[in-house]
DNA sequence: GTCTATACTGCGATAGAC
DNA sequence: GTCTATCGCAGTATAGAC
């Protein structure tokens, strides 16, 4: 839960400087993009965004924070589950329908989340997202898995992510890239 | 062929910066990983540094260069060959071969390249990967595949790296991984 | 509660002494 | 071939205007 929701503040500069850095953060990754570009594109100083987070790992964390509840949400299901290709499947669709129902600037955030992961791996929240990628990775094996379907597992969060946000590498219209990658999932991770 | 190789030099500073930049580069990623940082671990300073390498960015360069040598001899062979299940197992499997003989940095290099794509893209050695990269997935893919076989030929490669660099994360010793890799990489672009 | 002005440290990079 | 000195910009931090 986070400290937003019924807040009413009398700007919007919070939010809009959400918006700018994922933006971004996506584009030009997170330690290139500077608070003061950031607060240039918001026609405010660098301090001003000081003033609504008080650091730029908390502007990230605030981000990575939408995610972090819908994953936790999944890997309680399956932690609850029996192992085996119900519950590997179940993970895999949960996952999918996650990241469709993620905001606008959901492909965004994955996208970074993809291709950042080494900024992202020392940042106190980049540790929570990671350990949830790890149970759902566990819960993904059934014990005894060999090498090879340990890597169809990981590939299989993989996929899911490229049919999120791979918008310009796939063809076809969102929800078809979508369905895709759920069809390449499944056949990886469960069978 | 790089420039170094029957080149005599006073000193071995300039590869003993590559290995030290190769190794902080791949813990903490490009950006976070300082030229004082490097400097300070041979016992000089900053400037000494830039003697060797104009620029941060020339560091890097001069490390993904061995790897692009390899990856444009495999997309030479592919754009000779007919499209088709041949060639993409080919591909597959050369680059699997690439990935095995490389130094033994090699791991590391693959691994920084997969978890940075971000703040390679905008480097000029970054552009000359990704467009290697591009060119290897399109001669992994026959005219008129379907988006989930788009997104299959990408995973190969994926996949490929993953058995190259995972070492924590899989079990077994590295030439069980890369089998293991190569069977499902090829699996999924091989059919 | 929201922001500006200002300053501190460390970064990549350059010029020039030895 | 390596150093000192210096530059502009980065993230961070505080004081105080409104």
């Amino acid at each position: 839960m986070t400290t937003a929701g019924t807040d009413e503040r009398r700007t919007d500069t919070r939010n809009l400087i959400r918006a700018v850095a994922l933006e971004l953060f996506a584009e030009q990754g997170y330690e290139k993009t500077s608070l003061r570009e950031i607060a240039e594109r918001l026609g405010v100083t660098k301090a001003a965004v000081y003033y609504h987070y008080r650091t730029k790992e908390e502007i990230l964390s605030s981000l990575l924070d939408e995610h972090l509840a819908g994953m936790d949400a999944i890997v309680e299901w399956a932690e609850a589950q029996p192992a085996g290709r119900e519950r590997r499947q179940g993970v895999i669709e949960r996952y999918s329908t996650l990241l469709a129902g993620m905001s606008d600037d959901g492909p965004q955030l994955i996208r970074f989340m993809q291709e950042n992961q080494t900024s992202i791996k020392e940042l106190a929240a980049g540790a929570e997202i990671r350990s949830r990628f790890e149970r759902l990775s566990v819960v993904l094996v059934d014990p005894g898995a060999s090498a090879a379907d340990q890597l169809r597992s990981r590939l299989a969060l993989i996929a899911l992510h490229f049919g999120a946000f791979a918008l310009d590498m796939l063809p076809g219209a969102p929800d078809e890239r979508r369905d895709a990658a759920l069809e390449v999932a499944l056949e990886l991770g469960g069978r």
